[in-house]
RNA sequence: GCUCCCUUCGUCUAGUGGUUAGGACACCGCCCUCUCACGGCGGUAACGCGGAUUCGAAUUCCGCAGGGAGCGCCA
């Protein structure tokens, strides 16, 4: 028998042209919130196997769930693959727009004997399940209707998959090597709801079916519904793909990943100002290594990346090292990429940048000091509004600063060329002429611009800021 | 409870019978220095436990302990 047979209408993607034996992969997350790190980690490894093999990645929305997915959790997906630049070659795909395909192969199970009808009552499954539980029994459908007779029963039924009642399910899994279930363990799930709607078990087979799936690549939380999941493809006359269980990611306590260990959503990483790359990077390495090698650009990754070089223990997430990550790709990425993403951090902390320094410049001079570009965007104020001089402020201008001050800023203002060099040397003789050391100079100038301790070079910062600010600057701490 | 899975520095990992058990983040110290950093150099720190195999085990086998996942008309 063969899986064509079934096949009345057929979906857009089967009219592919594409040579069926190229690798094809997909993410397949469910709409029911944001796409988070695990998420993103799964989809990253999806998309690296098809980009490495020259195949194709595939976006699968599994929306049967109409009570909890939502459209909006829908966008969050689709924005935060963007932003992380996952992108897809076919997709997103509906699963509710494939209820038809779905209905018309349970029907066709059903007519072949390979499911059946269960009227079993919702009562009656949990009265079983406590028994079972109470007799320290693994809880799993009896098959009741399996082997009794209910051709004159009325009334509402589900669908149940007729699974093979003996024998063991062996699979070879690209991670975790030799993995083996027997059948016993295993009972008749549901593919089809009273209200005929399919369940995840079924469409996920049917749609990895459609869609020449060749690798399965996803969460280990998944490994259990695999042998289930084959009996299905089998039973369908589908040879089955191949499969890579990716362990979990854990928070940094080791338990499982939630919202008390903070950011969980990608797009939430972007608002505290991490780079795509930089978590693509972090997360390539969180459970899969390249020997000693910890920077990867991302063609490195697709060149690198082998499933089999997955670790198959769980791994907890470091934010330390994100942050660490993060800065190296502030200081060494493309400038370009970079300065748009700290535009976006800037105009919500609503900073114009209109007037200014260019933002790369600010990006070169402050990347070094900063972790994250919200915090750069942050500590980047005083390069576009004014300070404002408060009393603390001028505790750090005695009046015995005055005259070294005063000089400073006439050689600024006579300064035939604004340059790093210029400044500095001034700033030098400012300090000489009047028995200085640069610091006891530098300090208090920096906190005249900035309105803090804490600043780029002291010539660079008075570079960016500008000589008409800087004198102006200077100006105020001298009159208060 | 049942089934399955996992176990190298605090964390991510290298390691596939013989290594002073390597690297990275974090941490500590020193150097550099106008602040904060960056950078450079150095340091602390790990094979869960118990058996077995072997001349020799982080590496193979068996127990144990600990951790995780699944067991829905959720996905």
């Amino acid at each position: 028998m063969q899986g064509g047979d079934l096949t009345v209408t057929i979906p857009p993607f089967l009219l592919s042209t594409k040579v069926s034996s190229m690798v094809r992969t997909r993410f397949a997350p469910s709409p029911t919130g944001y796409l988070h790190i695990g998420g993103a980690r799964t989809a990253l490894y999806c998309w690296l196997y098809a980009r490495k093999t020259k195949g194709t990645f595939i976006l699968r929305i599994e929306d049967t769930d109409l009570e909890r997915s939502t459209p909006e959790s829908v966008q969050a997906i689709l924005d935060g693959m963007e932003w992380l630049n996952l992108n897809y070659d076919e997709g997103p795909f509906y699963q509710t727009k494939h209820f038809d395909r779905y209905k018309e192969v349970i029907n066709q199970m059903l007519e072949e004997g390979k499911a059946y009808r269960c009227y079993c009552s919702k009562e009656r499954l949990e009265k079983l399940r406590e028994e079972q539980m109470a007799n320290k029994q693994k809880p799993r459908y009896d098959g009741f209707c399996r082997h009794h007779d209910t051709s004159n029963k009325e009334g509402p039924y589900v669908v149940r998959f007729k699974n093979p009642e003996e024998g063991v399910v062996e699979f070879e899994d690209l991670v975790r090597g030799k993995v083996v279930f027997a059948n016993a363990e295993l009972d008749d799930l549901i593919i089809a709801r009273s209200d005929g709607t399919p369940t995840y078990n079924f469409t996920v087979v049917v749609d990895d079916w459609d869609m020449k799936i060749t690798h399965v690549i996803r969460g280990d939380d998944h490994i259990n519904n695999t042998p289930r999941q084959i009996n299905i493809l089998r039973a369908l006359g589908a040879t089955p793909p191949a499969y890579a269980h990716v362990p979990m990611i854990l928070g940094s306590d080791g338990k499982r990943l939630s919202k008390r260990h903070g950011a969980v959503s990608v797009l939430q990483y972007r608002e505290e100002g991490f780079l795509p790359e930089a978590l693509l990077n972090y997360l390539a390495r969180l459970g899969w290594s390249h020997g000693d090698q910890e920077i990867f650009s991302i063609d490195e990754l697709i060149q690198y990346f082998d499933l089999h070089n997955i670790n198959r223990a769980p791994a907890a997430f470091n934010q330390e090292k994100l942050l660490w990550l993060n800065q190296h790709y502030m200081k060494t990425g493309d400038p370009l990429h970079i300065a748009k993403e700290f535009a976006w951090h800037m105009q919500k902390l609503e900073i114009d940048i209109s007037e200014g320094p260019s933002l790369h410049d600010v990006i070169k001079a402050q990347a070094e000091r900063t972790k994250t570009l919200k915090e750069m965007a942050e500590r980047s104020r005083y390069f576009y509004e004014d300070v404002h001089v408060t009393d603390e402020m001028k505790a750090h201008f005695p009046t015995d600063l005055v005259p070294a001050l005063t000089t400073l800023r006439d050689k600024l203002a006579d300064l035939s060329e604004w340059s790093k060099e210029k400044i500095h040397e001034t700033l030098n003789q400012a300090a000489e002429s009047h028995g200085l050391k640069l610091g006891k100079l530098a300090q208090p100038v920096r906190i005249a611009l900035t309105g803090g301790t804490v600043s780029p070079p002291i010539d660079i910062t008075m570079l960016l800021i500008g000589r008409d600010r800087v004198v102006e600057r200077l100006n105020k701490v001298m009159d208060v």
